[in-house]
DNA sequence: CTAAACATGGACTTTCTGTGTCTATAATGT
DNA sequence: ACATTATAGACACAGAAAGTCCATGTTTAG
């Protein structure tokens, strides 16, 4: 029920390059300005390729962009980028050991939670992290 | 950012013994009706225990009670004796590489996560899953 | 053309934690 | 005394997260 480090490294990277959403930022830059080991970062910013919110630029003075504006890039996401479909518990969309249950009371709760952790993913964008900043733990 | 097998474990015995709060149960009777292999839920029921939202008494005819009713019981007092306290992101409570940053602008949004989880969490008590039961996920 | 600067992809290693087992001990009712 | 039940902690294991390394391919400045 945690944060893995991984996002955590992604949304930070994303968020620095936010604060120039047009630039270009090699992964070196990235790396030793949020202490992100070099080779792991790859790995993370690969998947965020994929996922169509940033692209890349090979060669001398090349680097990642964003793809669309801070404003359009939101945490949801990110996360399915990294980490992929978020849910809760593992019965949730297999049928599994949970059918061999007539009720299981705490699927609800589970679900519950999924909906509205998705939902606060969904509507934070990487601008409003940015206009939040001063503003640490609410 | 899943809800552990433990945690599972734990609820779904505690919502099992809601169903007949004043009745003891036998660490074997849980272990076989709700298919927790016994030595691991002898751990859980541990920290139950120690957390005192059961009771055990030790002996023949002995096992676990709730020490209090199913409605006075809310999941995050279960979470929090399973797993300790909740908390999305490990910088969040200590300052470690976190305070190197003069700005950190993902920390409101994992806290408001965070907060939210814990209000959810904290009103549904086991009364309201049984309650639940039947309209499975919402 | 060539070398520098960079990205890509995969294999591999290390570390850690969730999950589960085993054994010995203590308490209690009959 | 004996059977039954919980308590406590050590131990074992698998799988995932975190991190490293290398071999390859692309772009472009010079």
């Amino acid at each position: 029920m945690q944060v893995s480090k991984t996002l955590d490294y992604a949304v930070r990277s994303l968020t620095y390059m936010s604060k120039r959403p047009v630039e270009r930022f090699s992964m070196k830059e990235i790396s030793e300005k949020q202490h992100i080991p070099l080779n792991y970062l790859a790995k993370i910013m690969r998947k965020l390729v994929n996922r169509g919110i940033i692209r890349s630029m090979v060669g001398p003075d090349g680097g990642y962009a964003l793809r669309k504006s801070p404003g359009e890039i939101n945490l949801k996401d990110v996360y399915e980028a990294i980490e992929g479909e978020l849910k809760m518990i593992d019965c949730m969309d297999k049928d599994t050991i949970c059918s061999l249950y007539e009720n299981c009371p705490q699927l609800p709760v589970w679900d519950k939670l999924q909906v509205s952790m998705i939902k606060i993913l969904e509507s934070t964008t990487l601008e409003d992290m940015l206009n939040r900043e001063k503003s640490n733990v609410a």
